[in-house]
DNA sequence: TAGTGGTCTAGACCACCGG
DNA sequence: CGGTGGTCTAGACCACTAA
């Protein structure tokens, strides 16, 4: 049949799905863990075609309430929407080690954490890491590659790299420590890491630590769903 | 025709088109500027109906190398892409009006810059705000809305509010910023604003400005189009 | 007006999931 | 196996832009 629309349509009729059924997220006729109806449901239901049923739920998924798996239909999320990831995560004394920091904090909030470490052994520092660690590219460096888990699901990827000799010393005794922080859309081989649907925001970290006499001695690299946090720092305002 | 495919195709053809095109960009073979081609022209040129060349054009958007606009076609961006914001902005050396810390910072990287106010003038405190400001809802603060250019594009939105009796001291002796930031998609008006593709991804950003009384005395909300930003924040280590 | 992207249809086959 | 989402087709009409 011919196309679209009697007439003068201001919003398009996927958006008008999308909105109404993530209405029913928001209000509650539709409750965490429930089923979204199927896009064949949908089609029959509002009579519409299956292209605009499934560029419809393409914007109920970008609302990020819901988690969609091939094969079994589409589920209203459970996950509480965020954690605070607060910078007194650097309190040292918070810093027995990263692993413990990440459960304190996330069980604070309230939620079961995992770490599983995926991956732990030498490697040739890739070239930005290479740099920011102030060493040649392809010298071997300690990396540690992580999965953090909130609630059952995969919320965060971290890989740390540290220099031979520091490995050996051990310091903490970081003086300070420099974050750099970019939201993008998430790769495909990424967003299936972290069970994202294909596009969905995340945030991307990397973490240094300075010692007092200004070397770096580690990088961390994480990669969290975006939806899983809220950043806070606090600056001191300086002259 | 039938469907799709013949056999076991690894890679869905939209991603492979859409691979290929963001390629392009990246080496070079379309440059800053350039126009993508047309939906109808990489139709026939991959030998794919529209539907799977519009699939792999959304693929491309959601890379940020591309703005789209309708009826004229897709051009690679200018943009450079991303601008640092780092926490050094907070100098109170800088903050002569935050007006001119964004021109000189922005400038400083090279890129032009406009700041344009959208609108001033008292408003009722919405409910969030008063929140943090630690006044009841509905009280009269000042607001200002800004939209803040780079290189002719809109890349921030930000609005600012303070309490009238802080306008009429102007302390500027903030002793502390709290910053709180979250990534997530752009809604439509937001998108809309910011010229964005709609989904992609921005970041709110909010600063609370604080005395040396611990006193909350202006919250500046801020959305920023992701791709224009890397965040920078330096944190010293304490106990 | 011609060319572009935006919405929509009515079907098809595939890949995955569960019973 | 039936139901679900994922990919794809070959068309249609609409809305916007620029010459």
């Amino acid at each position: 049949m011919a196309a679209a629309v009697g007439g003068g349509r201001a919003v398009p009729r996927y958006l008008q799905i999308a909105e109404d059924i993530v209405q029913q997220i928001r209000t509650g006729s539709l409750k965490p863990g429930d089923q979204v109806p199927s896009e064949a449901d949908m089609a029959e239901r509002y009579g519409v075609s299956g292209g605009t049923v499934r560029k419809a739920m393409l914007e109920i998924r970008a609302s990020g309430l819901v988690d969609t798996r091939h094969g079994k239909g589409s589920y209203v999320k459970a996950r509480p929407p965020v954690r605070h990831r607060s910078s007194d995560r650097f309190r040292r004394s918070l810093r027995q080690g990263g692993k413990a920091a990440y459960l304190a904090e996330s069980e604070q909030s309230g939620a079961t954490a995992k770490v599983s470490v995926i991956h732990i052994g030498p490697i040739e520092a890739p070239d930005g890491i290479a740099q920011r660690l102030g060493v040649d590219v392809g010298t071997q460096v300690l990396t540690r590659r992580r999965l953090y888990f909130r609630n059952g699901t995969p919320v965060e990827t971290a890989t740390s790299y540290l220099p031979w000799d520091v490995v050996r010393d051990i310091p903490e005794l970081f003086a300070e420590f420099v974050e750099t922080l970019q939201a993008r859309p998430a790769a495909k081989a990424e967003a299936t890491e972290l069970t994202l649907s294909p596009g969905a925001p995340v945030v991307h970290l990397v973490r240094e630590a300075v010692t007092e006499e200004g070397r770096v001695v580690e990088v961390c690299d994480t990669l969290m769903a975006a939806d899983q946090f809220v950043f806070e720092f606090r600056i001191q305002a300086t002259d």
